[in-house]
DNA sequence: CCGACAGGATCATTATTTGAACCGATAGTT
DNA sequence: AACTATCGGTTCAAATAATGATCCTGTCGG
C-alpha cells in the first residue's frame, strides 16, 4: 500500500455515521501509528480534503471534495441523471431501488431510494457488492469485457448464503441467461429472504458501467410484481444511459462459454 | 510537498474546462516526472479518486469523490444550505452572488450565481479571494480570531489595482469598520470596475467560516441598489447560520488594534 | 494531586519514492 | 518503407521522504 492509498483510505472512515474522528482513534481504527496518522491528515488537509475543527481538534471531510466532486458530475453525471429516474422507479414500485456503478473497489453503491413500507430491504451507499451473489452483479458481468469476466471467475467465490452461486457452471448460466435477456434476477444469493432484478447501465462502448437494482423481500414477491420490476428496471437503465449520452448504446455481451 | 500533497493536487487539475487528461500531458503541467506522475495516477485509481478510461487511457475524476462529497454534506450540509438561498438573493438582485468558504488554502469560492445581465461579474467557483482586497476577504477577517488575522496581515498584501487596500492602518480600519457594521463593502480593490458587498457566515463559535458576497458593475451602482445588496446580503448570511445550526450565533468580532 | 489519555513534536532508522533511460505501439512525414 | 515524434507504460540504482518509539504538554475525572 502506497503513501498516498494509505492517506486516501483514511478519508474512507469518514462516513455519514462517524463524520468526525479524533486522531487517536482514527489512528487505532486504520491500524496506522498515531505519528503517521497525523502526517497523512496534515497533508489532506493542506490539500482541502479533511478539516480539522479549530477548537475540538476532531478531523471532518473537507470542502476541496465538494468541488472535486462537482466537476466529476458535470464531466459524468451518473448521480445527476440517475437520482431523479430512481426516484420515479421507487415512486411507481415502493420497492427499494439502488443504483451502482464499477470502480477500482468493485460495483459500488451510489445511491439508494428506499421503499416506504415498513418491511423493506436497506442498502448503504458506499457498500461493495459482489458480483456473483447480487442481481447487480450479475447484470453488470453479463454485459462486461471477456477477459474481465474470466478473471473475475478464476477467483473462488464467497458463500453468503445457501442460496449463493458458487459453482462456475452456474453462474456462467445466470450471466449468460442475463446477458441474452438484458436483465437478471437476484434469488437470496447475497442476503436471506431477499430477492431482486437489475440491469445494466451501458456506457457508450456498449459494456456495462454499472447497474440499477430493485430488491424486496421474498415474502411480497409475486409473478405480478416481479414482472412490473423488470419493465421497471429496463426501462429506467434505458433511460439513464439515453440521458447521460443523448443517444442509446448498442449492448455487447460478454460471451463467456 | 509530501507524496500525498503531490497525488491530491493532480486532482486539482481537472476542471470543469479540462476534465480528462492524459499521463504525459498531466505530467507536464504538474511539472512531476512521468513515472512520478503514473504512480501517483494509479494509486489514486486504486482509492477511486481517479478513473482511467479502459479505451482511451486518459484519466478523469473518479466515483469515489461523489461519496465523500455526500458524506462531507450530509454532515455539514453548506450547499445545500446555501445554494437555495444564493439563488433568492440572485434572483432579487439579479447581480452575481458567490459563497466562500475558509479553508486551507484560503478562502475558496465554493459557488456562483451568476447575475442574468449581459454585463455582469464572473467569479469561477474554486478560486481563492484575496482576504485584504476583496469585500468577503474583509467580511471574513472581521469575524476571524484575532490571531489568524493578525499572523494574515504580517504579510504583505498583493497589489491588484490601484484600490487594492495595502497599507496595514487602512485594512485593519476597513476591517473594524465592517466588525462594527456586519458587512464589508468592496471598491474595485480586486478588479478594476468591480464593486460588491459581503457578509461573514458565522459557525458555532461565532468566527466566520466563510462568507456570501453580492458583486456588481460600478457602472450600475446606486445608494439605492448598494442599500439593497446590503440588506439581502445580511439576511442571507443570517439565514444560512440559522439553517446549518437551528440558531443564530452571536457574532464575535475580531479586535486587532 | 494523580493517572490516563488526548493531540502533537522529535529524529535516527528504514522503506518508499524518484527520474533518466528504455520499451513497444501508433501516427504522421518524407 | 524508413524516419521521427509522441504516446502510455516499465525498470532499477540513487536519493529522499515516511516511519514509529519516545517524549512533551494539556485536559479531564476521580
Amino acid at each position: 500500500m502506497s503513501t498516498v492509498e494509505k492517506a486516501i483510505s483514511l478519508l474512507n472512515f469518514f462516513t455519514e455515521d462517524e463524520p468526525e474522528w479524533g486522531l487517536s482513534d482514527l489512528a487505532r481504527q486504520a491500524r496506522f501509528d498515531k505519528a503517521t496518522t497525523r502526517r497523512l491528515l496534515v497533508a489532506l488537509a493542506n490539500s482541502g480534503l479533511v478539516e480539522q475543527h479549530a477548537v475540538t481538534r476532531r478531523y471532518q471531510l473537507g470542502a476541496g471534495l465538494l468541488r472535486l466532486a462537482r466537476v466529476r458530475e458535470s464531466h459524468f453525471p451518473l448521480l445527476q441523471v440517475a437520482v431523479p429516474v430512481l426516484r420515479e422507479v421507487a415512486a411507481a414500485t415502493d420497492e427499494t431501488v439502488h443504483l451502482s456503478e464499477f470502480g477500482a473497489r468493485g460495483l459500488v453503491t451510489l445511491h439508494v431510494e428506499e421503499s416506504s413500507k415498513a418491511n423493506r430491504v436497506s442498502v448503504a451507499t458506499g457498500q461493495v457488492l459482489p458480483l456473483h451473489a447480487t442481481a447487480s452483479g450479475i447484470a453488470f458481468l453479463a454485459f462486461s469485457p471477456a477477459p474481465l469476466v474470466k478473471s473475475y471467475l478464476r477467483k473462488p467465490p464467497a458463500t453468503f448464503t445457501r442460496h449463493t452461486l458458487v459453482q462456475p457452471a452456474r453462474l456462467i448460466e445466470a450471466i449468460e441467461t442475463a446477458a441474452e435477456r438484458g436483465y437478471s434476477q437476484g434469488e437470496q444469493g447475497f442476503e436471506d429472504g431477499v430477492v431482486s432484478v437489475a440491469a445494466p447501465i451501458l456506457g457508450l462502448d456498449g459494456y456495462a458501467l454499472g447497474s440499477i437494482a430493485i430488491a424486496m423481500p421474498l415474502s411480497r414477491r409475486t409473478k405480478a410484481t416481479t414482472d412490473r420490476h423488470i419493465q421497471a428496471v429496463r426501462s429506467a437503465s434505458d433511460k439513464i444511459s439515453a440521458r447521460l449520452f443523448g443517444e442509446q448504446p448498442s449492448p455487447r455481451q460478454s460471451r463467456v462459454a
